[in-house]
DNA sequence: CATCGATACATGCAAATGCATCTATCTTGG
DNA sequence: CCAAGATAGATGCATTTGCATGTATCGATG
């Protein structure tokens, strides 16, 4: 049996571990979006365009990138209506499901995204790569993975 | 010398790190908004409140608290605002600086916060405290406090 | 295969957000 | 002590966001 005070010390640690998960990811996006990149797009919007490169197929369904990104349905679904009169992504019908929408970066999609993509990328390895060493980066990556892996499946 | 290689894997280790950070973040979030006590009152706004809490003078200049949060310096004045037409924060004029704004809680606020956070922590427990372990969210806690700490002081 | 509930995405509308700018106060150099 | 620049926060305004709801398609059931 659990003791309420392994219960109650267990609860805080998963509070603080939290927290400070979602410091440090306010501390680290906050640098990231003052970009000078990110005046060209957005970087919600370029995040769209990001994980579209990052897919396979190279298509993807509005909901798959829903889960990806923490916008409403109907917020994600006006961004990307904003990235196509941009020309930067086509939308084109699922052909296994006449409801779905699916996405596809253009030319002029990918050349940005590879552009901003560059800048970004370095900023992102200034600010992590000498906060923590290759060692601790490594196993950072772990948990969030696996966290992330047990919220996705519940 | 570093080689061009090294460097490269490095970029790329800090790149995953980075994104996994994020989308973990994403992934938890996302339920946690969902929770039924953030319909009384937005997590952002919620947040504002538990800072205030937090802090043992019980009292925070509006810039302070905007390095916590991701959002504009203009968008948190309002939200202010808004917290305090419901009655929950209240503000005075900083006694050494004229130009600053110090935010105190009303005891609805606190007791608001109180509500809130209740609920908040429990469903914190129950996604965190299942996907990790113990030791392993030690380390995730550690390792974020020590990427946030250098990114703060830069 | 007709119906009914569920799912995918779009849209009207009110609220929240960010950018640019404004006012007031503070700080510094002469 | 004064002027000039810097900083804190408020505000006008256009854009973005989310909630509620609408439309179309899908899937299961009798």
């Amino acid at each position: 049996m659990t003791t309420k005070a392994a219960t109650s010390s267990s609860v805080r640690l998963a509070a603080e571990t939290w927290e400070s998960l979602f410091r440090s990811q306010v501390a680290v996006m906050r640098r990231l979006q003052a970009g000078k990149a990110f005046k060209r797009l957005p970087i919600k919007e370029y995040d769209v365009l990001f994980t579209l490169s990052r897919c396979p197929t190279g298509k993807l369904r509005l909901n798959e990138i829903n889960d990806h990104v923490l916008l409403s349905q109907s917020s994600l679904s006006r961004l990307v209506e904003r990235l196509e009169k941009r020309g930067l992504l086509e939308r084109s019908v699922a052909p296994d499901d006449g409801r779905g929408i699916l996405l596809g970066l253009t030319d002029a999609g990918r050349e940005l995204q590879k552009e901003i993509g560059r800048e970004h990328v370095r900023d992102i390895a200034e600010l992590v790569a000498p906060a923590l060493t290759a060692e601790e980066q490594r196993e950072l990556l772990r948990l969030t993975e696996k966290l992330q892996a047990f919220v996705a499946g519940k």
